[in-house]
DNA sequence: GTCTATATCCTGATAGAC
DNA sequence: GTCTATCAGGATATAGAC
């Protein structure tokens, strides 16, 4: 049989285990503070052997956050169905971003990170994932149904892009504020799935009620 | 006449030098990048001096921070009289929150390192804000008006914590993720003002409509 | 590829003169 | 209160044996 190949990163399996450790400590004390001996033993190894395979704590960092990013963010956009039906996006958006933002909440606390010390990562991965890509874009997607919507009268006319910020602050904004709102709101725990189902109902319906056209206006 | 009080920090002028100068270095760099030297060279004097007047670098950090969002918070808070109407009340908060981040980004880079690394100061502080203070906490009475605006049929029953999030939510995450939207939305420029206007009317539509009661429906 | 040992510089914090 | 000089340890990164 042929090489057996686990993750195809590019890197052998020292490589990967060496990623796997940057991701632990990056994730935890951000790129100013985590320590390459740290990331080192995190890994099982010597700080020899990691300036072996990456050459410095930089490069080591822009791959971690690369690689932890693209696939957070494509599995995301794929997950989303483009359809055309306002109604079923706008649940696809909520349901889909919350679910993976409770199951990777490492990805909420790079980004956080990387935001801090400016973005410069973040803002190529996303840029690309969001505009490029194959088909239709994702972004133009959107806006083409919220337009669609509001042309055929089911909703009212609103902006698109203001109303993709929205839905992203909304589902984002108890992940990130999570390590504040725990200790002043009890009862507040993005692990908790009784939670986070109530704040997808919220969200639908403050979002559903707040943008579809009132019974009797649909004569667009 | 008496002695001559600037600031009312509790500490002198040399040390109020300091802490602004702690200030634009945390800022930019967060705790860990920081580095104790830098933070002497922006207030023109030494190390040894900066450890004259605070400790560690850690006190530093604290007392830094806690000024800042301590008089962030405070203000925001005085700013959104607790009116008993709940239209105007969603609409003070928007336009005072957003208003207030934008004279103040530094707040939320302060907010996004302090987050990174777990929050405990930014904890203490917002708690204590929230909850405690002279006459009725500040969160008591917001959830009183969405209460009182429910039974009284003028918005349907919203849980107040829920739209609480929201609010804050889709107020700053512009704010939070202006360094990567910028790079990926060109127009998106949380200092123009037509921007933030257009963001604080997107904002109040989606919620007024949907939080408010249907047209007949107001008997409760 | 993996290790030990080391180079080189930087860090927060202190001692002690003035 | 403010400085110069310095400590003791820790940081990234490399040299070189195996």
């Amino acid at each position: 049989m042929g090489p057996v190949i686990e993750k195809e990163t590019g890197h052998g399996a020292t490589g990967d285990r060496i990623l796997d450790a940057a991701r632990v400590v990056f994730l935890e004390k951000g790129k100013a503070g985590a320590r390459m001996h740290g990331i080192a033993a995190q890994a099982g190894i010597n700080k020899a052997l990691l300036h072996y395979y990456f050459r410095s704590k930089e490069d080591l960092y822009r791959e971690v956050l690369t690689k932890e990013l693209t696939v957070f963010f494509r599995g995301l956009i794929e997950s989303i169905r483009p359809s055309g039906d306002i109604e079923a996006l706008v649940r696809d958006f909520i349901d889909n971003y919350i679910d993976r933002l409770s199951r990777n909440p490492q990805v909420v606390r790079f980004l956080t990170w990387e935001v801090g010390s400016g973005g410069p990562v973040a803002r190529n991965v996303i840029g690309g994932i969001v505009h490029g890509g194959e088909g239709v874009p994702i972004y133009r997607a959107f806006s083409n149904t919220v337009g669609d919507a509001a042309r055929s009268g089911r909703i009212r006319p609103v902006d698109p892009q203001h109303l993709l910020f929205s839905l992203i602050g909304m589902c984002i904004y108890v992940f990130l504020a999570a390590p504040i709102l725990s200790g002043v709101f009890p009862g507040v725990d993005t692990s908790d799935k009784t939670f986070l189902e109530k704040r997808k109902r919220e969200i639908f319906d403050l979002v559903w009620y707040g943008i579809r056209a009132e019974k009797g206006g649909n004569d667009g």
